[in-house]
DNA sequence: CGTGGGGTTGATTGACCTCAACCCCCGTGG
DNA sequence: CCACGGGGGTTGAGGTCAATCAACCCCACG
């Protein structure tokens, strides 16, 4: 077997609590009414590595945003089957998009980081495919769904981005799949969190001092397509040769270069990269 | 290992031959001067399944596309890192998208069939990150990739198709994650074979009779991320089981609800599916 | 008539899985 | 107060799925 159905039911269990009510635990999922964070003040957007905005863009995109929503860790942004998903983007912390089989193997897809956009997918083609979960206590922006074809339609520059940003998905996807297909355990694991910390990196979430990932080994394990054990195995290894640390429930990433040699993998192309 | 790296350099020596020219086998990629499908009466388009354009859209992608290109098995129809590659949609014909490390494993990503576009990644980021070649004989629409602005300005409705075809293939990338993450061996062949099916289905290449899959045993491996022995032996469980049936250098699929149910997997959601 | 690609098969090896403990920590409630 | 349970992490022993190695067949092709 290739393993990651849950060590219990305990976890099938509480994923089946999030799901049975409306799909999202509500009490973990705070709507603020109105809005912190100007989009003309956004402080993502100040980064390097994002492309600027010209004024009557902006103008849209604020007024494309409805809302702020938080999240705490745990909780379920959009789950699979959902017909009339929202979309979002992430603001600040940190999420993953998975899909379980019937018996309660989970396949971690991808993680998204601020910038990233949250329900894409669902919002293009109609129906999500995937659930969505927060890492850490997040923040997103909400859209109004229903007004992406006026996106496409008045600015065109915009709707080349959400293409951009869709394409760059699917490049990640693609690394993902040559690590799963063809990559050892222990390359696949320095991949990994080489990969996650490029991310970080590129949203400023490192500056002087390392990086600090807020994963389980579970998730790592659903992320490798690994047993738990084999993961925890293998990070131990990857420990004793110095390039990551492993903390109570994060990952401390030591020495890049060091991962990003052993998977051989040479990293994102970066910069000019759009926000809405 | 998980092993994937050809038997023996055989296969990466031809490989490089591909690369070391023009990156383009051209002796067996033929240009067309001149196209012989007029977009408007694309026997594509006819399908079920396929969305219906305006007029003023038709008659875009009617001057979008500069001709036509065909391509003979095997031919490498764009290659990992090419800077300025090209933007086609495939007419007819099959063909695959792959990756390859350092040492020669190689992953296959996706597969292409009539309708799909090749290059989109290329055309949006800049750069290619993957190779892509024919499976069988193929025909290539060739379009203006430096016009593609203009058809996000213009033409808002079919910038938005371009972010629908990026969209679903983000979808199949996901349920191949799942398959190689979390499904055996057994399982992950039949998913393949069944989706390899569904799609063929999609575009009228079944009609009453069995359908003929152009792949070897290779390219199995190579997408299910299996050395070529194990893949031998699955797929001969598979036929045993009368699901499908190995031929010389293609695949009948005879059951495809049965592999559906053994890979339990539900299919790909089906129709308003643009064609640009 | 050799060579090379595609496919097939058995024997052996090994990477990774499963099972089964056990640790620490923290929140809950008797 | 302590017992209990659950999540996260760790470790050893044994089992299995799939890789590797090594043949061999068939056929097309030069």
């Amino acid at each position: 077997m290739t393993c990651g159905e849950r060590t219990g039911l305990g976890r099938v269990g509480l994923s089946n609590v999030f799901y049975s009510a409306s799909g999202c635990r509500l009490n973990l999922v705070l709507p603020t009414s109105g809005r912190r964070v100007p989009c003309e003040q956004c402080p993502l957007r100040a980064m390097p590595g994002f492309r600027s905005f010209a004024a009557n863009e902006l103008q849209f995109i604020s007024s494309f945003k409805t809302g702020e929503l938080v999240a705490e860790t745990g909780a379920t942004l959009l789950s699979e089957g959902a017909h009339s998903s929202h979309l979002y983007t992430l603001l600040s912390g940190w999420a993953f998009r998975y899909k379980v089989l019937a018996d309660g193997r989970r396949q971690i897809l991808n993680y998204m980081l601020p910038g990233d956009l949250i329900g894409l997918q669902g919002s293009i083609i109609g129906e999500m495919e995937h659930s969505v979960e927060a890492l850490s206590t997040s923040v997103l922006c909400v859209f109004q769904r229903d007004r992406l074809s006026e996106l496409f339609r008045n600015h065109p520059g915009l709707g080349f981005d959400i293409t951009w940003l869709a394409a760059r998905e699917e490049r990640m996807l693609d690394d993902h799949l040559l690590s799963l297909g063809r990559r050892t355990a222990m390359e696949r694991a320095a991949y990994l969190l080489a990969f996650l910390h490029q991310r970080a990196v590129s949203v400023g979430l490192v500056s002087d001092k390392n990086l600090f990932i807020p994963i389980t080994q579970q998730h790592v394990a659903d992320t490798l397509g690994l047993s738990i054990v084999h993961t925890n195995k293998t990070l131990r290894k990857l420990a004793e040769r110095g390039l990551i640390q492993w903390l109570d429930r994060s990952c401390e990433v030591i020495d890049v270069q060091g991962l990003m040699a052993l998977a051989e993998w040479e990293g994102l192309p970066e910069g000019g990269r759009p926000l809405i």
